[in-house]
DNA sequence: CGCCTCCGTGCAATCGAAGGCGCATCGTGG
DNA sequence: CCACGATGCGCCTTCGATTGCACGGAGGCG
């Protein structure tokens, strides 16, 4: 049985004995307005269960309520937890926030991308890495006077549409932490060609090893592309090496999962023979086993900053945002690390 | 550089010298419509690069194009994997997908969802288990005429109104493969108390040992909640018995990594000792040393399933939707069941 | 005591698109 | 050659909410 129709604000005004106008005052809190009037059209409005219209609003105020989250992202956790952490701030606004994946490999992407945006015309759009570093994308917002935030792994725009980690100085700490206990000849599983993020992450491994007056050694740096496999076949490579090194950071937790699982192939006990640190501090982390160490970074606060900085300050001044826009990560230590007995 | 504003139906008629009425029925495609007029319109459009808005004609038509998504999910890859699908059908038409997840444990669940329905009225919902299974929000949905289709573990609605797979059956078909391989003492990981899911499994499970003629042991079936840790509870529970099973089944995957992480605690050999076999079939199962036999549900089959049944036939006779409602699961055989020694 | 100001409120226009109704035009048949 | 039906097209209203402008009543000041 379906409800007849939604009251409007005609209907509002008609029993509260006001016009349309006194009945938008009250909704858009309006701070000139009798107490009297206020009260009686609140209650009608409660009585009638009104709710106003959003596409009539947002016909009439030129501007809509939808926040875009665009993302070509394979990490499900990851964009989860940043619909998680925008939806937290939205909740308590009046927007909405629609999904919109696009293909990176798609030599349409950018077009789809101004497609959405023309067709919607969101009020602000969220972009997540990796295409969150396409800076023709941002371009594309800018122009379409589209608000956007952009989230990196390091900062890649002004802080008003950007919210980032710092991975270089986060995976120069993971790094030292090897090198605390021990290990000498550290192996690194990159990122896939062209990520900022693979970048940012080889440049700290790189740093940490400087930084202790260690040789950078080219065999030790193994290609990857974020994925299983790439983890296991880097980890062949890395374990055919002759001495072998004791430990290996991979560039994400899929990557070190994978090295984990060839590493057992072979027969090799983690930590013991062969320490592993992965990045992003996925699920999949903590439920392997031995535990894996880790590099956690705040994905939800950022989120939820990002939104603030969408939705933020509205009308204010708009030089002002109080948001942060660089979030530390931290180090998980769990069970796959350990010292060299050497 | 922002573009001052997007052109209107307005702009396009007095451009192409025609009406509104004549804009408006080239985009409705309407049937009847000199060829010329029609030529030039499109010019004109293409020219001025005009999109319609999508909330002036929300207004008109008295309705939107926008596909809500309401979860309570904690599993991330699930829900991405619905997104893909449902996406992948939503991309050719002018629907938007609006993302909603809700709090299984708030006593304020069904306001929550009832104020987002009467807010935007989305054209159509889809609910993801296990709140899909809530009839209220069903209800709820009917009440205020909101199309939705419910995703579930077995038939929980009219074909209409819901997708599902077969669990039941698809746990049996493992169970089966256990006792295949000679395997007699198998342990079952329940689901959380009042899923659906949880139930139709344990059925599976208890239907399998039947039709084998073996004893159904009460000790060998432990509680779980579809969370790691208590599937290392469980494994605890199960492997402290004597004589121990040989094989376990556990209801998801992630408790099945928890069983595989405490026997390996245990010292025990996976898939020598024990045989172990999961559920969904996440990333984490195949990433798993062994990897881990599952089953396999086809989630995103499902999802663009729904999404047909969401936008479908919107005008035509409603009696007849061509989409299936009812999915079929694999078992998927990796390396973490064995046939048993004795 | 009257006029002016200010506050609260209502009327009517507006946003962009859709569609009913009716007019103009074209084609055809008597 | 005219009448009539079919068809293409435009005027005007409508959807629900916002907002500029103007008006009525109350209070202050000359």
């Amino acid at each position: 049985m379906k409800r007849s129709s939604q009251p409007t604000i005609n209907d509002v005004a008609r029993l509260a004995g006001v016009s349309k106008k006194t009945v938008s005052r009250v909704i858009n809190q309006s701070p000139l307005l009798n107490g009297d009037t206020r009260k009686r059209v609140e209650e009608v409005i409660a009585e009638l269960g009104y709710v106003p219209n959003p596409q009539a609003r947002a016909l009439a105020l030129r501007r809509n309520f939808l926040i875009g989250l665009i993302h070509d992202n394979p990490n499900a956790q990851m964009v989860l937890n940043v619909q998680q952490g925008m939806l937290e701030v939205l909740r308590d606004t009046e927007f909405e926030l629609i999904v919109h994946p696009v293909n990176r490999g798609s030599p349409t992407m950018l077009e789809d991308v101004g497609q959405f945006l023309e067709r919607q015309r969101p009020f602000g759009v969220m972009i997540l890495p990796p295409i969150s570093e396409n800076d023709h994308l941002a371009a594309l917002c800018a122009d379409l006077g589209v608000r956007y935030v952009r989230m990196g792994s390091a900062p890649l725009d002004e802080a008003a549409h950007m919210v980032a980690s710092n991975d270089r100085e986060a995976v120069r700490g993971a790094v030292q932490h090897l090198i605390e206990c021990g290990h000498r000849r550290i192996g690194l599983v990159l990122g896939p060609h062209g990520f900022r993020s693979a970048v940012e992450r080889q440049k700290g491994y790189e740093e940490a090893i400087e930084r202790a007056g260690l040789p950078l050694q080219r065999t030790l740096i193994v290609q990857g592309d974020y994925k299983f496999e790439s983890g296991m076949r880097a980890a062949e490579q890395l374990l055919d090496l002759a001495p072998r090194p004791t430990a290996v950071f991979a560039s994400n937790d899929e990557m070190a999962a994978g090295v984990l699982h060839v590493a057992r192939q072979r027969g090799l006990n983690v930590p013991q023979d062969l320490s592993i640190i992965g990045f992003d501090d996925t699920p999949i982390a903590s439920h392997l086993w031995p535990p894996l160490t880790t590099v956690r970074w705040p994905i939800a606060t950022m989120a939820r900053a990002a939104a603030l900085k969408l939705v933020g300050n509205e009308g204010g001044a708009d030089g002002e945002d109080g948001e942060a826009s660089l979030f530390v990560s931290t180090l998980i230590r769990r069970a796959s690390v350990a010292p060299t007995t050497g």
